[in-house]
DNA sequence: CCTTTTGTTCATAAAATGTAAAAGGTATTT
DNA sequence: AAATACCTTTTACATTTTATGAACAAAAGG
């Protein structure tokens, strides 16, 4: 379940919030005290961040700012004046969204969803990858095209799901046999050229074998 | 550059859109014909597209669903209406930001790079350094120009790295030398020469063999 | 014990790299 | 200006490295 934090100094507001959200499906957490904001938001470590503008003792622009210095984290400024500077800060230093009080909750609803939609595809440690035209299932270690579906072997997955996480670039066989036997056994070099063979095959069932290039002295790379 | 479609059907509008987008540094396309537009969007492969709800032909949310289906790009919805349903149904349907006309010009700036900076870090970010009129894209071990792609092999692509990182100054050969083999195996001094050669073939290939000056008992330079 | 996965080996092929010989230039000396 | 010596380029060829696919052996997991 993904984690909202509310950054709200209206108590009855951030209640029914709150409550709305837990009821669609999020874990809310509200932040009561608004002094040491910036490291108790970071330490929340939330999926997403509902921040108003207008806080005791620090302004929400300047949260924000503090935030993105070190993290991507998605956030929805929030804020009851319509104001389009404000609106240009907050997007300047770093807002994803920006809505204005009193909110169409919808709205908010859909801009929360779309939010994390978005940002769970950047996330590593997410279970779906999308390329090309199929679906590589971590969690399930399967490829899915279509209606078809293949099982991949342990190795077959970590390689395939590296490759994907560096498409576009070269990755060099020792990196990848990095990846795969964490230093200490000592593995044939040729080993990893085999697993390569086998992953090809799979995907050569799916229309897929020539995706991954062979760049001689260099390693391998998806296109 | 990156490349941002508009899709908008008043002519006067989008020119004036196209020119502002394009004095900002992004490479701007605008959709003349409506009649094909989903096909024609998707065959654009723009990093980003403006996409107007009121349009000839089809509707702007029809169009938006159907390229969700096969796409991720990020979208952001032009209206004259200020509609909450029509920002729900748009959002709901996968677009990412919403904006309603007459609209600020620095916010919408701001939403297209936001967006962009978000979206862009899903392609693993290519090395890439650019030199005269060509790129050398290092992840990918090729250069680019125009439409052209020339692959390099290990040491070409370390020799013109090396170059490109060192241009307008003379590099000695013995430099050169240490950064393609590191000290140990005694390499001939010519083999090096050869694989200058071999180089400059492939420069010559886009018009740029010359760029490389040979400074007699001194070195190499890239001009 | 059987099946699946994983690792090893080997013959073959292909590409990249290195070597050597010949040819071409440039500067220096006479 | 011609001769010379030296450095660079080119070309062709040899060698080395690397990748592949197949078949087989070992290990893992039920």
């Amino acid at each position: 379940m993904q984690k909202i934090l509310i950054i709200e100094d209206d108590i009855k507001l951030r209640e029914e919030l709150k409550k709305f959200l837990d009821n669609n499906g999020y874990n809310t957490v509200i932040l009561e005290n608004f002094e040491n904001s910036v490291q108790d938001i970071l330490n929340e470590n939330a999926d997403l961040i509902l921040l108003d503008i207008n806080l005791p003792y620090l302004n929400g622009e300047y949260i924000l700012k503090e935030i993105r210095k070190v993290s991507n984290v998605p956030i929805i400024m929030v804020t009851s004046k319509d104001s389009e500077i404000d609106e240009l800060l907050s997007l300047n230093y770093g807002a994803d969204q920006y809505v204005t009080k009193p909110y169409n909750i919808q709205i908010l609803l859909a801009k929360i969803s779309g939010l994390l939609k978005r940002t769970q595809n950047i996330d590593a440690n997410q279970n779906k990858i999308k390329y090309n035209n199929f679906i590589l299932n971590v969690s399930k270690s399967i490829i899915e095209k279509d209606e078809k579906i293949i099982e991949l072997t342990k190795n077959e997955l970590k390689i395939l799901h590296y490759l994907i996480l560096n498409k576009g670039k070269i990755v060099s066989r020792d990196e990848i046999m990095n990846y795969l036997w964490d230093t200490e056994s000592y593995i044939d070099d040729g080993t990893l050229t085999v697993n390569m063979t086998r992953l090809r095959t799979k995907l050569e069932e799916i229309g897929e074998k020539d995706c991954i290039e062979t760049k001689r002295g260099q390693g391998y790379m998806l296109k």
